[in-house]
DNA sequence: ACTCAAGGCCAA
DNA sequence: TTGGCCTTGAGT
């Protein structure tokens, strides 16, 4: 069995597919393009795209357009901070330890997939590939099947934070997490950290002071969690297979990966920067008002970010046809997944990255209209804020920029219709007893049969 | 002493 | 303007 792409992958400038030089201004990527971020930041370079913004770049075709190039290297993550003002030549940045962090991830990710490969070389019962995605089942004897996979199914923040601690098992637990947690925030390093760096070329931001909150956003991007909650989900997996023993099927599988992933959402919010210093009742609040809305997000983000056209990507690395699902799934079914799939499009089109991705997530966690919030105009606040940083970035990052704003609020007024409908999905679900009792799913369906 | 991510140089 | 190779220097 060959795994080319997860071979190469790691080699592959993620700009132009070039090899890799090694980490500049925050990236692996290869000498050419490390060099053509420097040129263009340094000089304060702007380009013009005479197309439509939307040039493929590859080794062959990178010097076409600089506008694409360029702005595929802000996509990726290089960092126009690390360009110094000062020009001082040699020493290290502050981005030392990240640099380090990340390389140990690449070689935790590296062993994981041997394993992975082992187990599949091991197992091959039922298993389905795609080439050019890690794409592996993980539900050993259980094909994805559509006729019982709900289309709101379930993905991992990418920014998603610590969910390494999964004890959180009952529902009266994440309560007690909530309210184990204090500590003060700096509200105006927020709206940076949370956009990563603006996309100016200004000399000043390199001399600015230590982006400390701007590292810890670039942590909670990385990898491990993911990979934590990959093995959680194995194993709860496997626990629920084992209880089930032949009954298994996909849906409560799907339960179980929905869980976990409200876990880590509840996870995510409960350490990040403001949530934390709200009264736990409020924190309550505003979860249980925007959970599906978190889990849809992720979903959608992780197809925009990750996927490709067609397919529906999973947390677990699985990909299910989505022509499948359409044909074989009910009309809930057919219909969420057909509005999910064309709000992925438009975002794609948008080209929405990471740090939108992570605003938009903030923007759904404080929303100031949740009924009897006790601080209602901090979270209000908080969602100005937030606003102001994303419309920022925006300003800053595209030349169509003003239309982009509109944009992003449009997608994320059609995102809140979809997880409307998943909700109602699920909650249907719930009422005829499917899903699994004794999780944060259950509970929170429960809190909605409350609260309506 | 070694590492490695910065900036610099210069032929193409 | 590009991109491969060289020099630099703080951190380990």
């Amino acid at each position: 069995m060959n795994f080319p792409c997860e071979v190469d992958l790691e080699e592959q400038c993620p700009v132009c597919g070039d090899k890799v030089s090694g980490y500049h201004y925050g990236v692996l990527t290869c000498e050419s393009c490390k060099g053509f971020f420097k040129r263009t930041v340094q000089n304060n370079k702007t380009y013009i795209c005479v197309e439509n913004q939307q040039c493929k770049i590859d080794t062959s075709k990178r010097k076409r357009c600089p506008f694409c190039r360029f702005q595929k290297c802000l996509n990726v993550g290089m960092r126009l901070e690390a360009v110094r003002a000062d020009r001082m030549r040699g020493g290290r940045n502050k981005f030392g330890p990240m640099y380090k962090h990340n390389r140990a991830l690449k070689q935790q990710k590296k062993a994981l997939i041997q394993a992975r490969r082992l187990r599949i070389e091991s197992n091959q019962k039922e298993v389905t590939f795609t080439s050019n995605i890690h794409s592996i089942a993980i539900l050993h004897n259980t094909k994805l099947n559509p006729n019982q996979l709900p289309s709101l199914s379930l993905s991992q923040p990418c920014n998603s934070p610590a969910v390494i601690q999964h004890q959180i098992t009952s529902p009266s637990n994440w309560a007690m997490r909530l309210e184990n947690c204090s500590n003060s925030a700096d509200l105006a390093s927020f709206a940076e950290a949370i956009v990563g760096l603006h996309h100016t070329s200004s000399r000043s931001i390199s001399t600015q002071s230590p982006r400390i909150p701007q590292l810890e956003i670039e942590f909670l991007h990385c990898d491990p969690h993911e990979l934590q909650l990959q093995k959680k989900i194995f194993s709860c997996l496997q626990q629920e297979q084992a209880c089930r023993h032949r009954e298994a099927n996909t849906f409560s599988s799907v339960c179980v990966m929905a869980d976990q992933l409200l876990c880590s959402i509840v996870e995510w919010a409960r350490t990040s920067i403001f949530f934390k210093e709200l009264k736990v009742s409020d924190q309550m609040r505003l979860l249980h008002s925007c959970w599906s809305e978190l889990l849809v997000l992720e979903i959608i983000s992780r197809q925009v970010l990750y996927g490709i056209d067609g397919s529906l990507l999973l947390i677990t690395g699985q990909q299910g046809e989505l022509s499948y699902v359409a044909s074989h799934a009910g009309s809930a079914l057919v219909s969420l997944n057909q509005r999910g799939t064309e709000l992925v499009e438009k975002l794609r089109m948008l080209k929405v990255d990471h740090q939108e991705f992570a605003c938009i997530r903030f923007l759904i966690l404080f929303a100031p209209d949740v009924k009897e919030l006790e601080e209602h105009h901090f979270v209000e606040s908080v969602q100005q804020q937030v606003e102001g940083a994303l419309l920022k970035y925006t300003l800053t990052s595209s030349s169509q920029s003003c239309n982009r704003f509109t944009c992003l609020q449009l997608y994320l007024s059609e995102l809140r219709s979809l997880s409307i409908l998943a909700e109602d999905y699920l909650y249907y679900k719930h009422l005829s007893g499917e899903v699994p009792c004794n999780n944060l799913l259950n509970e929170m369906l429960h809190a909605k049969c409350c609260w309506t």
